[in-house]
DNA sequence: TTACTCAAGTAAACGATGTAAACTGATTAC
DNA sequence: GTAATCAGTTTACATCGTTTACTTGAGTAA
């Protein structure tokens, strides 16, 4: 009876012959995230493909919410490599005699394929940059936070050479509130640099901004007003580039 | 058996004497959405809480997306009403002889409250600007998408005035790429302005930096680098601002 | 070889969830 | 007076995360 029962496809337990892994089961539930959407990452659904049961998972996570703070952090991880490949390939093409252009062209790049990106992977997109998992308010820091910060490195680090290359006016010390400055200046000690703080505050607009337009469009946020909003991005860009003092597009 | 298993504090079918209605319905889901979160938007919580089942919530609305779709329209409706108010409350506080002045304030006042309600109503507000249900991504034009494009008009009326009172330089029509062009004019014409598309476009680019801002706060997106956004909050105004020819804050 | 230990699961169960189908008691229409 | 309709209830199903108790096979010490 059980036996009749049994499903085709998974793997079982005897066909695998070995342990599974944790990032075996991560690869499986991303897949299934990717293929099926978010509501698809089931304990139950993850062990199917896996050849196992549902219980055996906690060997390997305490809860479903660890779990997907893995597939978070993997996530994370692939989409800054992806962006700094994007950058790289901008570099290489890039053969301008004038460094603004090639800055320009890499930092246009890195957002493209951030938006690009997103749009292709809106499931994983909703998991990372959608409203947080509930829980997770307290000050606990996981995996996921850890790969975040190293994909904000990503753009930190393009950020960064734009700044040294072809510095750009930043706000003074001086003139910005208190408060602020003081929060800048932890973050800055955090990232290990030593600019300005002007210029780390200017990173975070444009983090913003670059955030505001994608999450806006990936939600579907947009539409009741454009049907395409690609034109706007290129506006969006064309702000990003005033922040840093570059010009974008090129030609006026 | 049966009778002594009964609870207490819900209010029983005998006591409520008459038929729900689907407005308190939507009303007992949105207490239990304020006071516990989304989660807690369960058919059974809320049936519990009127003194009925929840099978019974079916003579109101077709599944559980379809309440929820109503809860959205409400809080829409709400949000909208809210900041309609805080508009009028910064002009009437308004006494200043210079125009610019008081429409600085009022567009403060609105974006200012559009953030300090979404941060004291952030279930409310991931409900309404983050993530999407699943399935709603077909064309289809419900409640809730309709009292969006109201509340988007207590935004759009004020924008409007500021146009009207204090114009401000906008992109030339010629200059916007004409497949842009063509969705704001069909956005504006929907709008039933005659406002020049350039001014359109300015309208959904200043949406765009203020949902940026408040999303990324809301989602704490932005607590890997601050710990209180509120003074950035304040610098992105001034962007909102410098966007429809105003100064933020007024004195340099 | 035998006994012991431990890792890596399974099986069964609990209390939730959304939802479908069938049924019931009261109100209304004719 | 009887039929129809309204506003629910009861029961049931599949699925969910999670817990508890049990099994199984491999490695190891004596």
């Amino acid at each position: 009876m059980t036996q009749a029962a049994e499903v085709g496809d998974a793997p079982s337990r005897r066909d695998r012959l070995r342990a599974a892994t944790a990032e075996e089961i991560i690869a499986t539930a991303r897949r299934l995230l990717v293929d099926s959407g978010p509501d698809a990452i089931t304990l139950r659904a993850i062990a199917r493909e896996m050849g196992m049961t549902a219980p055996g998972l906690y060997r390997y996570f305490d809860n479903r919410d660890e779990l997907v703070r893995h597939i978070c952090a993997g996530i994370f991880t692939e989409l800054g490599a992806d962006i700094h490949q994007a950058i790289q390939a901008a570099d290489a093409m890039a053969e301008a005699p004038d460094p603004a252009v090639t800055l320009t062209a890499k930092m246009v790049a890195a957002c493209q394929e951030f938006r690009r990106w997103s749009l292709n992977h809106r499931a994983e997109f909703s998991l990372l940059f959608g409203v947080p998992l509930p829980g997770l308010d307290d000050g606990r820091y996981d995996i996921a936070d850890e790969c975040a910060l190293a994909f904000a490195g990503t753009f930190f680090t393009l950020f960064l050479e734009l700044w040294s290359k072809a510095p750009f006016p930043v706000p003074e010390a001086a003139d910005i509130d208190p408060g602020l400055a003081g929060q800048l200046t932890r973050y800055r000690d955090a990232l290990g640099t030593d600019i300005p703080v002007g210029a780390v505050l200017t990173f975070l607009r444009c983090w913003t901004v670059l955030y505001g337009a994608v999450a806006m469009e990936v939600f579907g946020h947009m539409r009741f007003a454009l049907e395409d909003p690609a034109p706007m991005f290129e506006l969006t860009l064309g702000d990003l580039a005033a922040l840093v003092g570059l010009r974008y597009p090129p030609r006026a």
